[in-house]
This record gives C-alpha cells, structure tokens and sequence, in this order.
DNA sequence: CTGGGGAGGGGGCCC
DNA sequence: GGGGCCCCCTCCCCA
C-alpha cells in the first residue's frame, strides 16, 4: 500500500523539477539567429558528476566534489583549443572535397569586386576577407562545436546519445499498468514496481532489513557504520547522508564554532 | 531536531 | 546506438 508521499509530486507544477533552473544563465538568443544561423550555443558546463567514492574517505562539506566546474578545467573534450584552427575545416562536408588557401583564392579572383570573398561551403560572398573569415568560423563551430538541443527544455548535450535519454525525462515512455505513473527508464519503472508487490531483493547482511532500492540499501548500510562518511568539519561528527550533515550544519554548528 | 526509510532522477559505464 | 545496470544524489516523510 503505497503512503501518501509515494504519490508523485509532478503534477503539481510547483513541485515539479524546473529542469530549466537547473542550467546557468541562458543567454537570450533569438529564434530568427538560431534559425539563419545554425550554430549552436557553448553548452553550458554540466553540473560536476560526483568522483566515485572511497568508503574509507569520510567527506566534508569543504571537501566534497559540490563545487561548481573549476575554471582552470580542461574544456570539453573535442572542443577546439582555439576558433582560429582551421585544420578542422577539412571535416566540414563529407560531400565537398577540401579545399586549400590556395583555392580560396583562385575562386576569389573570379568573383565581382563586391563580393570576391567567397565561403567554399555555402557559396556566400563577402566584399571583405575578415568578413569571409568571420562567417567561415561560424562554419568552424557548427562543425567542431557539435551540441544537441532538447526541444522540450533550453537543455543541450554534446552526444546525441545524452540527448535521447534526456528526452525520455520529459517523454516517460515507461509506464506502469498498475497506476499509470510513467517514468524516464525501464528499470526506474522496475523499481516503482517492487512498491506494488512489495519485493525487496536487497537484504541488509547486518539485520534483517530488506530493501527494494539498492541505493536505499546502500543508504541503510551506513547506519552499521560506526564512523559515517559525511564529516562535519567544525565538530569532526559523522553522518551517514549529505543532507544529515548540511541539516546539522544549518542548525548552528558552523556558528556555534 | 535528528536519524533513517522510501522513492525517484540523472549521468556514466558496459555489453 | 540502445538497453541494462550502477552510483550518487535529492526530496519527502515518519519515528
């Protein structure tokens, strides 16, 4: 018999995940740009996937990998360590041979005074050479730059892969025939499923608890512990979630020292 | 107020 | 490339 806090929450839009708040500050871009100009915006730097664990390594709030994305990090990888690289550009059309500075300028000494700088890609013609260049790194980044856009929220990924499967958190394909509750991914279902039926294959070895999350087992595993993995760094107490340690913290120990 | 259980979400890895 | 699974995390709620 599922409680009430079971129920879920989303269709109340004010407990609803707001994925878009989530995300830095999205620069406001107009549709008419995004449409004559596709070149995808930098994608916003994810929030840090957390560091596997030691379960030795008790952590701190000081120490815990919860910081934003340190700036001296390393771009993301297949970024292009500067838009002036333009050895990229041979792999701009699978259908275009490339062509070399050389061409670029043959082509351009056959073209009208006004537009003698010519894209070898799209054909658009530039009266000026560092127009030309402007307009041609554009083509640079569409190329190296590639981002995919969720079209249900401002969320972008760099694999099309991490695309669809954020989609499936707005499409929830997976859904239940016992409540009609639908989730992102089949095995999320799986484990909404155990509440119906009450299976729990995940057995404390400690106790006799059984669980029917391996994370709220893992969780419950904790409470064995004698000394918990999330330190307190002003009294050196332990506990055995994040949120017991930041409550703890907020309820004056940090001021209190 | 604190500790802990239940449920669910997201990203990453492996096959 | 997709599915399954794992890990980590968060939120809500209760004792």
């Amino acid at each position: 018999m599922p409680r009430s806090f079971l129920v879920k929450k989303h269709f109340n839009a004010a407990k609803k995940p707001n994925y878009s708040e989530l995300e830095s500050p999205t620069v406001f871009i107009s549709p008419y740009v995004l449409k004559t100009l596709p070149v995808p915006v930098i994608p916003q730097p994810e929030v840090l996937s957390p560091v596997s664990y030691n379960p030795i390594t008790v952590w701190t709030t000081s120490n815990l990998p919860l910081s934003p994305l340190p700036s001296d990090l390393s771009p993301i990888s297949g970024y292009p360590s500067s838009l002036s690289d333009t050895s990229s550009n041979k792999d701009h059309s699978g259908s275009e041979s490339p062509r070399s500075d050389e061409d670029e300028r043959i082509q351009s000494t056959k073209l009208s005074d006004a537009e003698k700088f010519q894209c070898s890609l799209c054909n658009k013609s530039y009266s000026t050479y560092s127009g030309l260049m402007k307009h041609k790194q554009l083509h640079c980044d569409a190329q190296t730059r590639k981002s995919f856009s969720c079209k249900y929220c401002e969320k972008e990924y760099v694999s099309l892969g991490a695309l669809k499967m954020h989609i499936r958190t707005h499409t929830l394909p997976c859904v239940c025939k016992m409540c009609g509750k639908a989730f992102s991914r089949p095995w999320l279902l799986q484990g909404h499923i155990r509440t119906h039926t009450g299976e729990k294959p995940f057995s404390c070895p400690h106790c006799s608890r059984a669980f029917a999350d391996r994370s709220n087992l893992r969780a419950h595993l904790q409470t064995h512990s004698d000394v918990k993995k999330y330190q307190c760094k002003n009294c050196s107490k332990t506990f055995s979630r994040m949120s017991l340690l930041h409550k703890h913290e907020e309820s004056g120990c940090c001021i209190a020292h």
